[in-house]
This record gives C-alpha cells, structure tokens and sequence, in this order.
DNA sequence: TTCATTTTTTAACCTATGTTAACGGCTTTG
DNA sequence: CAAAGCCGTTAACATAGGTTAAAAAATGAA
C-alpha cells in the first residue's frame, strides 16, 4: 500500500529514512480509491487533505471567465495534488482538482501534517524541499512560457515528462502548456514530417 | 533604517510584534547600499544572502539561449528579491539579480537566517508566509499568462501594481508580461484611444 | 458488437503579437 | 554643452497560434 510513497520519500530527502519513521508516517494517511472523472475538491471548499497519488492520474485547473479549464497542474503516481495555497491558510481554494483514471489516492490531513511536522524529524525537511521543488518547477515555466514558442515547449514537456504523454489526454497537455488543443495538434503533424 | 522592513514584517505577519522580536530581527541585517545597474549576484554563483530592498528598485531575469534577459521578478521597497532557491540549497543560482535605480539593501545570510528561525518566535511564521505567498502569485501568474491576452495582462499589471508602471521601464516590464517591447507600446496606444 | 461520447485531426480563414527598421526625445557622461 | 546611448514610438510586413466547423478516430458503456 505504501511503497510507491516510501519510494518517493527516500527519493526526496535523498538519504535512508529509517523504517520505523517511515512507518510512523505512512500510519497517518487515509487511503482512498476513488472513480475516473471525480472532482476531488471543488471551487470554494477549503482543501481539507494533501492528496498523494498512489495509483491514476489527475489534475488540477481554475475555470477562466469564459469557462475555459486553464490546466495548472498534471499529476500521476507519486505525485501531490494540492492547492498548498488553501491547505495551509484554510481559505477557500480557487482550483477544482479532479481524476482522470481510476484513482488510488492517500489522504493527509491537516492535524496529521501539523503533528507530523512536530514529532518526527525528517518531515519537516520532506515538505521543505517539495515545496522548494514545486516554487522552482513554477518559476521554470514561467520563463520558458515567456520566451518559448509552443512547440519548444511542447518538445521540452515530452522529454521531461514522457509518462505524461501516454497516460494525459493531448487537450489538458495543450491547455497545461498555453495553448489550444487544434494548436497542439498541428504542431505535431510539423514535428512528425 | 529599519522602518520599511518593520512595516512590511508587522503586515505580512497581520498582527503587532514586539518591538523587542523587531529588533532583534533587524540587528540581523547588513545594509549595503549598491548604484543603479549593479549586478548583484550572477548567474552560477551561490545566493549567500536574502535581499530586502530598502529603499530602490531591481529586477531579477534569467538570459535565455538567444541572449535575451526574460524578466521574472521585478521589485521595489519592501520588496524581497532572491534566487530562493540557490539560497536555500546552495547551489549555483540561475538568475542574475540587478538594481534599475541607487538601492539601499538590506543583507540577510544565511545562518542568520536559521538563526533566527531557531531563537525569534515570530521568523518562522513570516517566512512560511513568505514563501506561501511568492507561490501563488506565480501560480497566478501562470493561469493569467496561459490564458489572457496581453492587452488583459497589462491592464491587471497596472491595476495591480500601479508604482511599478510609474518606474519600472517599459520594456522590463513588457519582458515580465512575455511580450515584445515594440508590442507593449501597441498596446497601451490602443488603450488610449 | 454496437452505439454514444470523447478526443484528435484537418482545413480555411483570422488576429494578435513578433520582426525589422527607422526616428526622436530623454538621460547620462565626458 | 555636446555626444553617445538608451528607451519608447511608429509603421509595414511576417507568422504563430486562435477560431470555427466538420470529419475521423478512439474510447467507454450497454
């Protein structure tokens, strides 16, 4: 049940976590399954858990005003799916985060975190640097959406994440990278040939 | 000295701290004042200090492979300015951070900083926040620059940070907001009429 | 297997933004 | 005060990506 997020954490932290730490932490998660195309947590509420996905994929969009899904996030396994933002401050979330496949998801929640945080000692660090890693990813794409055409975009999202390409569907990729789907799809035919 | 730094700690934290915290925390920096079109740190080089800017203005960018500065964050007093990242790992930065006006800075390295977390009650709370809030203003940011115009993007611009349009150049700011100077000008011509 | 739904592809046309190049007004510096 | 740079503007032209609409392909449900 809990391999895919030991793996994760040692991969983290970046040295041997102790078993019994290990398992201390893993005691503190809810498991739950969940269908495809389940809305997690919907505009408004308050983000209640940290969700880590422990098998499916989901992901993570705000509704412009013209309805649009706008993709901010894209997850599978070993992936987090939160907004941090509403977690952490217990206001309401602006992002509605819903599954894409059948989900195995390993719920978190915030007295669990605060205790969590206090009582054993590698956790702190591990939510340190995931958050750092997430700031670093955000900061990344925003430069490169700024100074980088679609496709080089597209091109580099392929090779850093090519588990994403067969498993996300083209038209949340193409919103997750700025553009529209029919947009997306000729810039393939163009690497193609 | 210490007053814009107060004012912003006392905000950002949202309640009254006391004064003796205040000092102690103040007694931690290094104020530096640098000329207009000082290059601060440099690409490659490890961020050793947290940059409150006192009294100035300064932009970070990172310089893509055309040559190109890609603005990534702009700032003015109260503003903190920083590679987090490198600071808070130590490796080798990847912006360049330089002052657009004469600055007076504020230093904070780093095992002041630790220090601080470890012995002043109210530093850790203010850093969290910090950090939370850096976050999703990026996030924001993503969501607008993937799907508004850049005639949208600059109206919130100016809404949102109407000192920055006052003295900040056009053309960093334009760099910010991922367009073209010549296509910024455009847009605030057809703004007018 | 079939039908309904969702996703991807195509194509024609449109528009916002990029590109190149030139000019003029500030600002800084000697 | 003159010269040199820097910055913002303009304009003509180029193009990446958006829009609309339809068909084709893939997927899921019955």
């Amino acid at each position: 049940m809990y391999e895919e997020l030991k793996k994760n954490l040692n991969k983290t932290i970046g040295y041997q976590i102790p078993e019994d730490q290990l398992d201390a932490f893993c005691s503190m998660f809810f498991p739950k399954k969940v269908e495809r195309k389940t809305i997690l947590t919907d505009i408004g509420e308050t983000y209640k858990y940290l969700n880590f996905i422990n098998k499916g994929s989901a992901f993570m969009y705000y509704l412009n005003e013209k309805g649009e899904k706008v993709v901010i996030q894209l997850g599978i396994e070993s992936y987090w799916m939160t907004d941090l933002y509403s977690f952490l401050t217990g206001r309401p979330g602006l992002y509605i985060i819903e599954t894409l496949e059948d989900c195995e998801l390993l719920l978190f929640n915030k007295s669990h975190y605060e205790n969590a945080l206090d009582t054993i000692p590698f956790v702190d660090r591990y939510f340190r640097i995931l958050t750092q890693n997430a700031y670093v990813a955000m900061q990344y794409r925003i430069t490169k959406t700024n100074s980088e055409s679609a496709e080089h975009r597209y091109q580099e999202f392929v090779q850093l994440f090519p588990q994403f390409v067969q498993r996300i569907p083209q038209y949340l990729i193409a919103s997750y990278l700025g553009i529209k789907p029919q947009s997306l799809s000729r810039i393939r035919k163009n690497l193609v040939s």
